[in-house]
This record gives structure tokens, sequence and C-alpha cells, in this order.
DNA sequence: CAACGCTATATTGTGTGCAATGTGCGGCGG
DNA sequence: CCGCCGCACATTGCACACAATATAGCGTTG
């Protein structure tokens, strides 16, 4: 057993070694360590987490079917790498979704929602440039969840579906410029919702991932 | 090996068993021979369709993934059940999404959607009512993905993901009242997409799913 | 009599071995 | 010298055996 590996599953109850993998392979993945087209070779998984081939088969098949990686039969599975277009139709969609989960999240919410989003927020502004995009981009996926999760369960997972196709985005949070306007747009959406404007807020929130597409488009190219 | 498997088997290229799995599971839980919150054993669907449980579990793993099924550790599957309340949210997702991706898909469509939406539509309506709400289904979840695939692949698969966690919707097209209302918009959304009106299109796109959602609960739910 | 704990059983979770399949290299023939 | 065939290796796919875990039923005890 290697150390690294009882050092993650030491915190939160035990989860399975399947569940385990999965996260380590995200992990890797959104922080470029695995690279797009990148081979993905199940034996050298299993003893790089120092677990069998069983599990790592399941936690492919299990990323597979979110889209992150994709498998060719008998040839093994490689991280997904998404061509420019692909991309922009993926926030396109995006735009589309969260605008829809963002309004009824605000239609449902209880009292409670926008302070809980404006916390959030300033813990996400506060953030310390230097600690890399990761922590940022979790928060921000923490922020929008938070909205979503108060409108319905089954729309909120759909839209966590979309986002696990979508891991290399977290290099968005990388560009001070792109986080410093995303920021700005969040803190609007937060007015809207605390206004308990359903309309308004879905319209920012489809705005907002607009704007996402366009500066990815902008500064990353 | 049983007889069934190699049957089914036998036509297009070799599958994995994994694959073949999850075809099966499925066609059962689509079919309802498998109903909602029923459990789902491995040891037992591994002896009925002739495999060992390895691939099962991964089939599992999958179907959990893709929405389907409902999965607890360490405590098995569950044909996942749904709500009424959440069976109308996930129908409002169904509608903006694809209604997005409709708008996309009549946007960059070459010369022959039309007529081949028409010729799907034909084949739709002549279905004898008697063969069962299967074939209908199957045809008319055809005929939408044919509008999608002219658009984005990555769309479409987005949505196909989102028809996974609804398969038990297959039931609609057991009510002849509905099926008739359904296929009359259908005729409506390929004029607009006869005329490469896309905004026209996404609209009907989106009121159909609405008006789905609205004939099951009046009709079934 | 009720509630608790324990044991027996069923089921899932993981590791390991081997078969099936695909890939790349080296030799053979043109 | 170039192309093709076939063999050897690497990798995936599947089956099976065993370990870990949850559940149900029974007996015991307050």
């Amino acid at each position: 057993m290697v150390d690294a590996r009882q050092q993650e599953m030491r915190s939160g109850p035990p989860q399975s070694k399947t569940a385990y993998v999965v996260d380590r392979l995200r992990e890797e993945i959104a922080a470029g360590i695995i690279v797009p087209g990148g081979a993905l070779r199940q034996t050298q998984i299993a003893m790089r987490y120092g677990v069998s081939p069983t599990p790592v088969r399941e936690a492919l098949r299990i990323l597979e079917a979110a889209g992150t990686i994709s498998y060719a039969p008998n040839r093994g599975a490689t991280v997904r790498e998404m061509d420019p277009v692909d991309g922009d139709d993926l926030y396109s969609l995006r735009a589309e979704i969260e605008g829809f989960a963002c309004r009824l999240g605000v239609e449902r919410q209880d009292g409670t929602l926008a302070t809980r989003l404006e916390e959030l927020a300033d813990r996400l502004e506060a953030e310390d440039p230097a600690t890399g995009p990761a922590q940022r981009y979790q928060l921000n996926r923490d922020l929008h969840f938070l909205i979503f999760d108060a409108g319905s369960q089954v729309v909120s997972q759909q839209v966590a579906s979309l986002w696990e196709a979508f891991t290399p985005a977290v290099t968005v949070w990388g560009v001070p410029q792109i986080a410093e306007r995303l920021n700005a747009d969040h803190r609007q959406i937060i007015k809207a919702v605390r206004k308990g404007d359903a309309e308004l807020a879905g319209a920012r929130m489809r705005e907002h991932v607009l704007n996402a597409r366009m500066l990815r488009r902008k500064y990353i190219g």
C-alpha cells in the first residue's frame, strides 16, 4: 500500500477504491498532469495508485460515461481532447442549461441562499492568485452548484455531468483578467438572487457563461 | 454460454460483454421488465446473461454514471425511480436543451436533413399501434437525434446522456392520444427545418417537449 | 415483553490468473 | 530497396476466488 493513498483516504468516510481512483484521475486530468490525448494504461494506473486493475477498469468506465475520457475497445482509454469548436459548443450549451437551472434555483430558494453565495464569493475573491487555478475553480464550482441545488437535484446532477465532460476548463481560472471578470459577474448574479428575481438571475447566469466562453477564446485561444 | 446471447451478438461487430450487458439492461428497464426501485443483483444478472460478474459490475457503473440506476456502496444498485416533480423538471430541462440543440442543428444542416426527417416521420406514423411503444419510442429518438447530430456531436452526446436518465419515458408512446399529438408536433418542426428557420424550429422543439411533459401529466401521471 | 447484541447468510468489493486481441518489429519475397 | 507476412510482446477483457461489509433472524437480558 502506497502512503499517498492512505493520506488521501484518511479524511471522510472510507470510500471504495473505484471512487478513489475516479477522484484521483479527475484531479490529475484537471491539473494537467495527465495531458489530453495521453494514453491511460490500466496496469500502470493500478500500480501508481496502489490498487488492482479491477477498480481501475471500473473507474475508467465511469469517466468514459461522463465523457472525460474516450475509450477504444481493446485499445484502451485516452484523455479526451476537445477541438476549439466543440469547446465553444459546450460553453453555449452550458449557458442555456445553467441559465435554466439558475432560474429554477432562485424560484425555489429558501431565504439563506444569497447570504451563502456572498460568503463563497468573498472567499473566491480573497483567494491568493499564487495558489494556482484549482482552488478558485473549485470555489467557483461550489458557487454555481449552490444555486442549482436550491432548485432541483436531478437538474443539478445533469449540469454536473456536463461539467465532467469539461474538466480542462480549469485553466481559465489561471488568467487574472478572466477571473476578475467572472467574479464581477458572480456579484451581479447574487444581486438578482437577493432580489428574488429568477428571470434576471437566469439571464445573468446565461450571460456569465457566454462571457466565460468569449474570455477563454480571447486569452487562451 | 446461453443461446440468447449469441443470437443477440451475432449481428454487427463483436462487442464487449460489458457493452452487451449495458444494452440488455437498458432494454429490459425501458421495457419495464425490470421495474423502478427493483434491486439489481450482480450475480443474478451475470447468470441471466451468461457472463461473469465482472462485466456486469462495469455495466452497472456505466448505467450509474448515466443516471439510469442509482447505487449505494456495499448495498448494490436499484433502478432509479423518479418522483413526478423530478420527472417534470427533467422534461423542462430537456425542453431548454433540445430547443438549443435543434437550433444548432438547423443552422448547420446540409440540404438533406428535412427529407430524411420526413421519411422517419412517415415510418413513425405508420407504426402499428399494436407493436407496443418501444418501436415508436426508438423512431422518435432517431428523429430527434437526426436533428441534433446535424448540429454538434458533443451537444448531441450531452442530450443523449440526458435521455439515459429518463428511460422510463418510453411509456408515453403507449398512449394513442399522446402519440398523435407528438407526431403533429414533429411535422411542424420539420416544416421549420425545411424553411431553414433555426429560431422557429428551436422554439417548436422546445414547445414539443413541454407538450410531452403536459401530456404525460394528463394521461399518465 | 421489548430492546439490544450476536451470529449466519447474502451480496458486494478487490485481487489475481489466464485468454483474447491489437501492435510493432524482423525476416522473407518480390 | 520496398512491401508484406508472421511471430513475439504488450495490453485489454473476462472469469473466478476470496475478503469485506451489510442485513435479517434469533437468542438473551433487563
